[in-house]
DNA sequence: AAAATCATGACACAACCATGACAATTCAGG
DNA sequence: CCTGAATTGTCATGGTTGTGTCATGATTTT
């Protein structure tokens, strides 16, 4: 399952440049270019570690970390041109991970990256929605739901947590199966639908729930949250 | 609840100077000065944090972090004196969560150690060696489960404390062959299925169990505990 | 030399998945 | 409202893949 980053960072070079190279590495990278833009992709996305430069043009990276963490307990890490003690401080107080200032080294990032990624989903807590009784095990293919342990199959679980990863948003069929399967699988569009099936039966995602697994009638699906 | 804090460090001054400064943060410190007064102390004591020197005098912290990662699932913070690419990567191939190279402000030392203990928290608990009726006995590679005995065979028993360090984690065949058997080593895969088969049997690690041996499908096997 | 341990292949079995068929639902146009 | 077409829900099924476990010969330890 690759993992998602998100990539905040004003000056478009080197922000592609970023981009490019996550990628080669397997990541599932999304970027943005202002705190407005990053606020906007994360009130409907869930990313897995964040990448945020301090220096924005409207705001900084202080604020939009602590935004953040009132928010998600997502993994982030500071990027900043000035190597400053005073906005280390900053960084860390306001709730960051990892810090790392510029220039550095480009095989370092990548190293930090995966350090904080093999350390969060080593422990239980990756867990975007550990309060109301909902919680995702990344380790063991498991939803923790009302404390108790429910277990979905490899493909079960990544269909739910392409979901997940994209609440709120609808999801067609065939997205999902591009990101599940791969892009060049021939696979009955119509397969999804009954892993969707299960997974409402499995984890009983119907009305009454804080979740729920909707169906837009000839879009797709969409895994829904109130509030 | 005090987090204890290891400082592994040869330099006598360094080291009383950071213990010093960690205790008055509130810290529970303790200090080695070698990797031998390291290995010692780790096979009794449990600790949150481990800050490790990467020169020592009777080896260096790249294999001393190998050796606690294989047994413990604790955080490691390298510091080095030299500033080369070469010791960064080694340092997070062998497993460190941070990595700082002197000279370092004090300060980023304090912000990193606590910025990994507010990420990670419920550590203790993850690295154990005697939990519930469980205890590993390292130098003799036995077992004792309720008060009973049981020996292992060495690899057997590498393979099993490898779970055990990773308690609740499904670790995959490939990653236990790596730790166990070793990077470059030509070991099929399916050998892992037979120690775990084994371990099953010899452990009684079944459904009835407060310790149960899981395998998940498709991606490896999984030692966990209910509560 | 004998015993213990290990790596491998074989086979059976269980879990999982993709598909097609048919029932249920939705919705547009009469 | 009704009706029929399109879309979706769900079940049963056969085929595929992954896993449990045993027997075996090779290797190491005693």
């Amino acid at each position: 399952m690759k993992k998602r980053l998100l990539i905040v960072e004003d000056d478009e070079n080197l922000r592609s440049t970023l981009a490019d190279n996550l990628e080669l590495e397997g990541f599932d990278v999304s970027t943005s270019a202002s705190v407005a833009e990053a606020k906007l992709f994360l009130t409907s996305e869930n990313v897995d570690l964040i990448i945020l430069d301090i220096m924005l043009p409207d705001g900084n990276g202080f604020e939009l970390c602590e935004w953040i963490r009132q928010r998600k307990d997502v993994l982030i890490l500071m990027l900043t041109a000035r190597n400053l003690e005073k906005d280390l401080i900053k960084g860390f107080v306001s709730g960051t991970d990892d810090y790392l200032s510029k220039p550095y080294r480009s095989a370092e990032l990548l190293l930090r990256i995966k350090a904080l990624l093999r350390r969060t989903t080593c422990t239980t807590a990756n867990s975007v929605d550990s309060f109301n009784g909902f919680q995702i095990n990344w380790e063991q293919h498991s939803i923790t739901k009302d404390s108790k342990n429910i277990h979905l199959t490899k493909t079960a679980f990544s269909i739910f947590s392409y979901l997940f990863s994209h609440l709120n948003k609808t999801c067609s069929r065939d997205e999902i199966l591009n990101s599940v399967w791969g892009e060049d699988v021939f696979v009955d569009n119509r397969t999804v639908d009954n892993f969707v099936s299960n997974l409402k039966k499995s984890l009983s995602l119907t009305d009454g729930n804080q979740y729920q697994l909707k169906t837009i009638r000839g879009i797709g699906y969409s895994l829904y949250s109130k509030l």
